[in-house]
DNA sequence: AAGTGGTCTAGACCACACC
DNA sequence: GTGTGGTCTAGACCACTTA
């Protein structure tokens, strides 16, 4: 762990536990540079991270302080929705029924988002996900074999990121995602278990790699009353 | 505009225009020192605004690349919602009807949200938005008066957003938001002009302003077909 | 072994807020 | 004016990849 990452937790920690309360003051950098017995660009570079979490905000000529709301959205943004559902809920809790798994060359719309060409084939893979036997999301996810390869009905059954991460090496960087509310499919009907009337939460993904190529496109269709979505959304000025 | 933003704009045009294309290797930190005449610290500090925006990667002992997708979802970032309807749509297609705005005392809910006590008043909001004079979205939204003073009718036509920023001084820092579907409401059929079983996408949000006082509570509901919501997420390892 | 990006320093100057 | 944070430098050492 770097200098700079050992500060911003030392000061995380202290505002977490109270000794830096909300709205307060904090130390002026020089002061901390005596401190941490380090320059000042080094305490400057624990604040960036600190203000890139939402914890602090700094105003030239006046100081450095705790935002009023550092303590409260402390709640998982360690946890994010493109590590997987397995990871999410712990994979006690999730199995999969594979409804489809074929190779194919893909249409106009995934040649698009996976920024491949006609000619290059894909996974098609249609899977009910169940939470605690219940069923909680309908996927249909097309992964790209010039990334993906060695996939298998073993696989699918448990969490195709552990296969991706520990396999194959491959490092996620972020995703695209557009949410929508839509009526039900007859998909959904049969394999949701939903209602006639009962509306559907529905999850359009990009997910790409730390080098920005395309790793998976997919939709997901969730019952209305087992889903929500959260965004925490910070930026400097 | 620093050196750091010059040199990064510059960088991002050459992405952009073609001049350094996706998954190209950019010139080493050391070149650019040179061709910038800068210290190799500015030059890092630009590749983190391009890294941060998802434009390159870089990895130690190799290179700086640009990422593939970096020409993927180019699609303005810039604009974010709790800069407000009326600034994301344009003022000429927003209309608003105010249906009710009272002064009053927070429930629990609102308390926790706004991290307020129970006898600090708060405005209470319910509008219908119209884009394009069609119904939009319908929001009820709370405001704490030790931060929003001053509403009246006339502001609530327009653009509480501008009021807040060009009036008060406030600036926005972010925003904690969660999304839903849900079955309609016998307000959402009467405002919405939704059928009888066309879902509602329901966002319900917290803005803080940059020190972190929450601003605005508010839940809106919005037709199923006429609003998505966009999500782009990138991280560094 | 050579070349790359990441960290860290000690010090300088600037922009801004507050008294 | 004093003190604060923001930028920038020139150089050092380290971790890592590639050959």
């Amino acid at each position: 762990m770097t200098k700079y990452e050992e500060i911003s937790k030392d000061i995380r920690d202290k505002i977490h536990s109270g000794i830096y309360p909300p709205e307060s003051l904090l130390p002026d950098q020089l002061t901390l540079c005596k401190t941490y017995d380090c320059s000042r660009m080094t305490i400057k570079k624990a604040f960036d991270i600190l203000a890139m979490e939402g914890l602090v905000y700094r105003q030239r000529g006046a100081g450095t302080f705790v935002m009023k709301n550092a303590l409260a959205n402390k709640q998982d943004a360690s946890l994010r929705d493109y590590e997987g559902l397995t990871k999410m809920m712990g994979k006690e809790h999730i199995s999969s029924q594979v409804i489809e798994f074929t190779i194919g060359f893909p249409n106009a719309k995934v040649q698009e988002q996976l920024l491949i060409k006609k000619d290059e084939p894909v996974y098609s893979i249609v899977r009910l996900r169940l939470l605690d036997e219940k069923p909680y999301v309908l996927e249909h996810t097309f992964m790209p074999l010039n990334v993906v390869t060695g996939l298998n009905e073993t696989i699918l059954h448990g969490s195709i990121y552990d296969y991706l991460k520990q396999e194959l090496g491959l490092v996620m960087s972020g995703a695209f995602r557009k949410i929508n509310a839509d009526k039900p499919s007859d998909y959904d009907k049969l394999y949701l278990n939903c209602g006639e009337h009962d509306p559907v939460l529905e999850v359009e993904q990009v997910v790409y790699s730390k080098d920005g190529r395309p790793i998976e496109y997919s939709r997901s269709r969730h019952r209305y009353d087992t889903r929500s979505f959260i965004m925490l959304d910070h930026h400097e000025p």
